[in-house]
Order: C-alpha cells, then sequence, then structure tokens
DNA sequence: TTAATATATGAATAGATGTTCATACGTTAA
DNA sequence: TTAACGTATGAACATCTATTCATATATTAA
C-alpha cells in the first residue's frame, strides 16, 4: 500500500481539495489584471484625482505635471478596464470614475499602508 | 491683467486645491506598491491559498504546480510587503495570511471581475 | 481654409519584473 | 558525520510595461 503524506506533503485528494475553494484560472488572471491597473503611481494618481471630481485629460496631466501623451496611454488603460468612463464635451473628454469599487479599494490600500 | 482658466485649463488655485485632497505622492508609491502585490497571478494564487489554510513552501508549489523557488521569491515579495507571516515548524515553513484586509480586497477584486 | 486646441495612438526605448538555474543554509534522521 | 529534506537567495534571462517622441484625428475659432 502506497504510503501518503510521508513529509509535509499534501496528497492529490487534499490538493484537489484545496484547488476547489480557490478561484479558477481564468478568474485569477482577471483579477491580477484588475489589481494591476491600481499598482502603478501614475494611474492610482489619476484614480484618486477622479475621485474629487470630473477631469479632463489637460487638467490631469496639469494636476500630475506629466506630458499628455502619458497620461492619455493610462487613461486607455483605465478605459479597458472598465475602471473610468469619459464623456466629450465639445473638444474635451471629461473623465470620471465608473464604478464604486475602485473607491473602496483604494481605501482599504491606503488604510493598510498606514498601519 | 492675467487671463486665467482660457479653456478648459484648470489655474494654480484649483490645482492646488486638488493636490490637497488626494493623497501625498508617498502614500501613493506605497500604496501602489501595495497594489502590485496583488497584481500577479502567481501570488494571488498564494494568497488565495493562504486564505483557506497555513501551508508550507512545498504544499504550495505542489498544489499550484511550479517550482518550489518561485514560490519562495514570491513568498518573499509577499512577507516584505507584510501580507503574510509565517512560523517555523522543523524545517517547515507554515505561511499564513498577516491581516484581514487581503481578504477583503480579494473579494472585491473577484466580485468586480463577475460583473 | 488655416490655425489652435484637445486628445489619441503607434513605435521605440529604458527600466521593472517573474521564472529558472545553481547553490547555500538549516534541520532532522541515520 | 553524512544524507535527505525544506527553504531561501543571487544571478541570468526573457518578457512586460511606462514613458517619450512623432504624428494623427477631431473640434472650434478666425
Amino acid at each position: 500500500m502506497k504510503e501518503e503524506n510521508p513529509f509535509c506533503r499534501i496528497n492529490e485528494d487534499i490538493k484537489s481539495g484545496i484547488l476547489e475553494k480557490i478561484p479558477v484560472e481564468e478568474e485569477i488572471l482577471d483579477a491580477s489584471d484588475f489589481f494591476k491597473v491600481f499598482g502603478d503611481p501614475t494611474r492610482l494618481k489619476i484614480l484618486t484625482l477622479l475621485m474629487e471630481k470630473e477631469l479632463c485629460v489637460h487638467d490631469i496631466s496639469a494636476v500630475l505635471e506629466m506630458q499628455q501623451t502619458a497620461i492619455s496611454h493610462q487613461l486607455k488603460t483605465l478605459r479597458q478596464m472598465r475602471l473610468v468612463k469619459y464623456r466629450k464635451e465639445g473638444k474635451m473628454a471629461l473623465y470620471s470614475l465608473n464604478d464604486s469599487h475602485i473607491k473602496e479599494i483604494i481605501r482599504i490600500g491606503l488604510e493598510h499602508i498606514k498601519e
């Protein structure tokens, strides 16, 4: 009879038991992509700005003192990840937050680092 | 007299007004580093595993079917960011979650992607 | 139309990052 | 001590990514 769990090693049954409880691969990949968005200082700054006020691209780049193209590229990422939405008003594109999860996540993150 | 706000552009007063409301540079950098941890699939898998159960390094690498060194490197990151803690038991290092924020953040992330 | 403004985007580049490989360290058993 | 196990770590490498530069698109005013 085959020996089981000789050391710290788990057997196949326990392994599949644990695997059943955690998110499937696709969910993990989607979630890590989602969190990755918050993992860049520029994007996090943009998000905290938009928590305060709807802003156009130029204003964001002015406040952050960064180039407009850099901001536009990051806004594209934020749009694709559905974290921001925008509306056109004349030449301007006015950006705002898309979703209530965002404020909550940022709040928890800021809380964590203050401990 | 100097013209103000000719287009969408904000002036210096509004700019500093907004800047006062968002986290300072250091907080942004710390928070984005914190979020960055969740932005990698391997680390997110490890965290969801540890949400279920205290585990040793070998078990984690067995369940995730990844090399032990890869897991160890990521555990180092997780330790440095204070997301996990560990205790030694004989040869083994038993890892567990360090902080209640973590479950909450992961829960919100998973909720977001299901929408 | 031309010019100015506001934004978007592709390509290039430099820097960051995750995994692997080799190896070292610490513990326990023989 | 030697051997096996469990873990950690530095270096190398390939991949990813954020910014910059050049440029395109769209809108508005002159």
